[in-house]
RNA sequence: GCGAUUGUGGUGAAGUGGUUAACACUCCGGCUUGUGGCGCCGGCAUUCGUGGGUUCGAUUCCCAUCAGUCGCCCCA
């Protein structure tokens, strides 16, 4: 038997009623800050990520699922979002765009090669913002503030979101000499990982979880103190702006992330609890500056952010979340052959008019009928056999309170479109009002 | 890439170096060819992830492999 491949999971009828609602909530809290959906290609040239994820970070080195297509060009499948939309960004030239500021989200599968546990897969799906266009911090606030909203709409609470400026290139460089000084001394005391990283990407050393408490690490210079002074005030009108919008946070002086186009603002977005087992991490994001222009575009900032969807619906899984059904409206209950073609064209006429309707295909007795109708959930069940043929009439029965009532079969599709739009409930004592819409 | 752990029907799961692989649920059929959800009766694994080895004999022991789960690394 041929099986699915390792870290890739089937999303399966029972559950994708799930995945559309959760979809469906993080569109519309899109749409709601004026974020407008981009959809990239799954593959790209695979110079797009050693470009812009790093040549030396995990991702690229180690994880990405690369292959050469028959015309020997070399492709890797998207191991995140950024680097393909500003790709796109860059060779649509949206910087020319009648908006000066794009803000543009996505959401779709991702590849990454790694061994599978818990919140982590081989494909997975990531949804993420990116806006274009300006380096005003008011927007890294409103980039936070946004995904801080997909939760809040998602029910979940108790997240923690972590903030901490790298600042520009500047103080990167600065900051990155200061901190080699300081290491160089002791940096064989340091673990094996992070003296690779010492050459490689020493930012990644102060967020190391071996060497985390060490006092060279503890002693160790944060990049915070090294910012320039406009760094300094971009991180300090954020902060004013979070605070004025009433977004909880906490400065990680130890955040650092792992993609090298980074600067300025970095933010992650952590689930307390366990919920996501060891990883905890449920977006991540930050302002990339240069990303744009060094993947051969104009000089222009951007921030943006990615949330691990897969891990918002194991968060979900937690919390009760309700997915959309699939209920039927209508099963009609054919009893005997002469009837098909006649049953054939009233669910025919139903289904033009919008009622979901069903039946069954494999000449069950009333009683398995019955059970189907019950396995669809469905509201109304019309039975329909020879007599009812005959008379031009049809029995309708109402599951949930068994009335049952012999209507005639032209008014079929009005009884029942009626039925269906009588609440089923008072409606104040729905707690948003959506429920009857 | 490293480590731990698991792999028996549709599902959850017992079990043993040796004739018919327990049990529960689901499912199917019947009691009941026109009103189900209850009840009763009956049925559903030539086979224990796959390949090899040890053995007179393996689902049970060994090795390999594949897959799941969890953790490390890293990340969403």
């Amino acid at each position: 038997m041929i099986q699915k491949m390792k870290g890739t999971y089937d999303i399966l009828p029972s559950e994708v009623g799930k995945w559309q609602a959760l979809e469906r909530k993080i569109r519309s809290v899109s749409k709601i800050y004026h974020y407008q959906e981009i959809r990239t290609p799954i593959f790209e040239n695979s110079d797009l990520f050693h470009r812009s994820v790093g040549e030396h970070t995990d991702i690229v080195s180690k994880e990405t699922y690369d292959f050469m297509d028959r015309g020997k060009r070399k492709n890797t499948l998207r191991p995140e979002g950024t680097a393909p939309v500003v790709r796109s960004y860059i060779e649509n030239k949206m910087y020319a765009d009648k908006l000066p500021v794009q803000k543009l989200f996505y959401m779709g599968p991702m590849f990454r090669y790694e061994r599978p546990q818990k919140g982590r897969f081989r494909q997975f799906v990531q949804f993420g913002a990116e806006a274009f266009g300006s380096n005003s911090p008011m927007l890294d606030a409103e980039v936070i503030a946004y995904a801080v909203s997909v939760l809040k709409a998602l029910k979940i609470k108790d997240v923690r979101v972590e903030i901490n400026s790298l600042g520009d290139e500047e103080s990167k460089m600065l900051y990155k000499e200061e901190l080699l000084k300081h290491l160089a001394p002791e940096i064989d005391t340091l673990c094996h990982d992070c003296q690779t990283r010492y050459q490689s990407n020493p930012l990644r050393i102060l967020d190391c979880k071996i060497d985390q408490d060490k006092p060279l690490l503890k002693e160790a210079p944060k990049p915070i103190d090294y910012l320039t002074k406009e760094a300094q005030s971009h991180f300090d009108e954020l902060i004013g702006y979070l605070d004025a919008m009433d977004i909880n946070y906490t400065i990680n002086n130890n955040l650092v992330r792992g993609l090298d186009y980074y600067t300025h603002t970095v933010f992650e977005v952590h689930l307390n609890g366990d919920l996501l087992g060891m990883q905890t991490a449920i977006c991540g994001g930050g302002r990339y500056n240069d990303l744009v222009k060094s993947l051969d575009g104009p000089d222009i900032p951007a921030v943006g952010f990615a949330f691990g969807v897969d891990r918002l619906m194991t968060a979900l899984d937690a919390i009760d979340f309700q997915g959309d059904d699939d209920d039927i409206h209508l099963y009609l209950m054919i009893l005997g052959e002469e009837q098909k073609a006649e049953a054939m064209k009233l669910v025919q006429r139903l289904r033009i008019g919008g009622i979901l309707t069903d039946v069954d295909f494999l000449d069950k007795s009333m009683k398995a009928q019955f059970k189907l109708a019950d396995r669809m959930n469905a509201r109304f069940v019309a039975i329909y056999g020879a007599q009812e043929r005959i008379d031009g009439e049809i029995n309708v029965k109402n599951q949930k309170t068994g009335e049952e009532h012999r209507i005639s079969t032209k008014k079929l599709y009005t009884h029942i479109l009626t039925e269906l739009t009588k609440p089923s409930h008072d409606c104040e004592d729905c707690e948003d009002g959506t429920c009857c819409g």
